[in-house]
DNA sequence: TCGACAACTGTAAACGTTTTCAGTTGGATG
DNA sequence: CATCCAACTGAAAACGTTTACAGTTGTCGA
């Protein structure tokens, strides 16, 4: 309730001074400043100082979903670090929907320095939305466009679904099935056509009717898998583009009774809680999400710092390894 | 960039009037001025809004760690409720620590209209530092002292425990074992004291060694659960205090092939990810996260509205139904 | 003792709003 | 046609900072 001119009648100086001193310049009376403070408990208006300064120490954060387990851990990386610079976090979550999106984005801009963001859609209007708010942008996980134009964080989706291919392959696999999320984005995409194309260059072909893409949900993964079950292909191995999808078809392979891997090989991209206490602990490709956050992070206030100043820091695009975690839900195929 | 003398001057006004048809005001070119406010591009500027108001339609969220998923879908209830009104939601994880609460809140404070918190400490000195916020509080899952004096959303953790205790003594065990979260937490002590009062109506009394208390987390339940199997004790039936303890447990049984519910029935508080798909799908007390955020925001949006005005609606209690989910992790006693 | 200079200080303007207060308009009423 | 009043309008102050600018000190060397 205090403010500046309180302080520095207190203190019997001019509220310049409190102000430098508060900047850490060096003061007369730096001591009795220091005292007024805090005898008044003053603190300094955040809006005030927002308001001269054009800076809020403020990042916005949009994902699809906070309370998917992914996204919440990226969350609490981003916010690890910019807590250091006494950066706060304001949250929003898209629904993965465009028009949320770029409504959020509309209210919270005016009060956030820099935005970190899982882009619902990949398309140009989301790529134009973000650059016309005129602040540094970082693109977790997705993108938008060929030419983004702003930073990105990515985990080496091609690599892991290559070593997931591998993999199956490795130990005899030769029939597969695939669930994949949408293909409008770089994970969906990527996870789907590099798995896909080592197989191809390995000889094999994946039936049509053993390919579902759709929504990187729970119920999709479910219904995908529903399918699988009910027409039979006579695949061996199935691939899962994340950890949502996985958890629905693990739900309806299991209802099913399809013993894993004893009928049916299963590997999935991205590991989730518990994924090694399932009756067959699931091999996963696993990605570093609070290291995400923190790369991202890092990437927005180093950009901060030069923003609007001539000299940029030239575009990043930092991309993060996957890992094969290997547990107990693959094996050779059934010989028959 | 455009700021609202931009847009009067475009549609030929005074920036009172812009000012006052933003607000919903009868104006006579409020045709112009919305052209022009397009034209531009125009949105008002968050912090000159906020020095004026004294507002910032803000909340800030304050929980243990936003990577949990029970903490996730809570900020989610709260996000989902904040937005319909535009609120922003500001979110810092404390770790538990008293002090990284503190320093958070100081930070966020001047930038928010009000805090749901999820305490770290539930003593006076918490109490004593959020009062001082002199802003409306609500908080969640945990109290401070005997006479908080801000609103407050818990479950039943009362119903909850004695629900999971009448349960396993229905089907027939007599000897039990308990892990227990921290005493100086509202659902810690609840849940442990309601569970071992109900045992102790029945005639039934746990013995020490079988009794474990500790951190929260999913490390210490792995030790518990640990100790429990290095040192048998008879028990035949587990009770855990909260999800993540339960997971830690659930690691260390398997790892040690306690089979489930053979040789030992286990029920926890708080339901998880793919409880139902474990080799025992999981038997528990299943709380609504999402609605408490929900009742949390409501709480607090009710309270902003009528801050500093003498009504005053009275400090609410909101308690919410758990309810005991039963899959298969409970059995009768294997009888000896 | 004087002047130069470094080091500090204070005044006032600016940031972009909202809102009070004192008008101005124009239609209805007598 | 004068008056009144409701309905609107604009100028200016205020919110709490930071910072350019123009001083004011005090020290040191000559």
């Amino acid at each position: 309730m205090a403010n500046i001119h309180d302080v520095a009648k207190l203190a019997g100086v001019s509220i310049a001074s409190v102000s430098r001193m508060l900047a850490g310049e060096n003061v007369r009376s730096a001591e009795a400043i220091r005292q007024a403070i805090t005898d008044l408990g003053y603190r300094p208006n955040a809006s005030a100082r927002g308001l001269r300064l054009g800076k809020h120490h403020s990042i916005a954060v949009i994902v699809p979903d906070i309370s998917n387990p992914y996204f919440a851990a990226l969350v609490r990386g981003i916010e690890e670090r910019a807590m250091t610079q006494g950066f706060r976090i304001v949250v929003a979550s898209s629904d993965e929907q465009f028009s949320a999106e770029s409504e959020l984005l509309g209210n919270l801009i005016d009060a956030v320095d820099a935005v970190a963001i899982v882009p619902a859609e990949e398309g140009d209007r989301t790529r134009r939305m973000l650059a016309d708010l005129n602040k540094p942008v970082v693109l977790i996980d997705r993108t938008v466009g060929d030419e983004p134009g702003f930073d990105l964080v990515h985990v080496d989706n091609a690599s892991g679904a290559k070593a997931a291919a591998d993999y199956l392959l490795s130990l005899g696999h030769r029939s597969f099935g695939i669930i994949s999320g949408r293909q409008d984005t770089v994970p969906g995409r990527v996870r789907h056509q590099v798995f896909l194309q080592t197989l191809a260059d390995a000889g094999i072909q994946v039936p049509a009717e053993a390919v579902k893409i759709g929504e990187f949900s729970r119920d999709f993964g479910r219904r995908a898998a529903q399918e699988l079950i009910d027409n039979p292909t006579g695949i061996t191995a199935l691939f899962v583009g994340n950890n949502t999808m996985a958890q629905g078809a693990l739900l309806s392979l299991h209802a099913a009774g399809v013993s894993i891997p004893g009928q049916l090989s299963f590997l999935c991209f991205d590991d989730f809680d518990l994924a090694e206490l399932l009756p067959a602990p699931v091999t996963v490709i696993s990605r570093p999400a609070i290291a995400e956050g923190h790369a991202a992070a890092d990437l927005l206030l180093e950009r901060i710092e030069h923003f609007g100043s001539p000299d940029q820091p030239p575009l990043e695009h930092k991309v993060l390894p996957v890992s094969l975690t290997i547990r107990q839900s693959c094996s050779a195929p059934a010989s028959n």
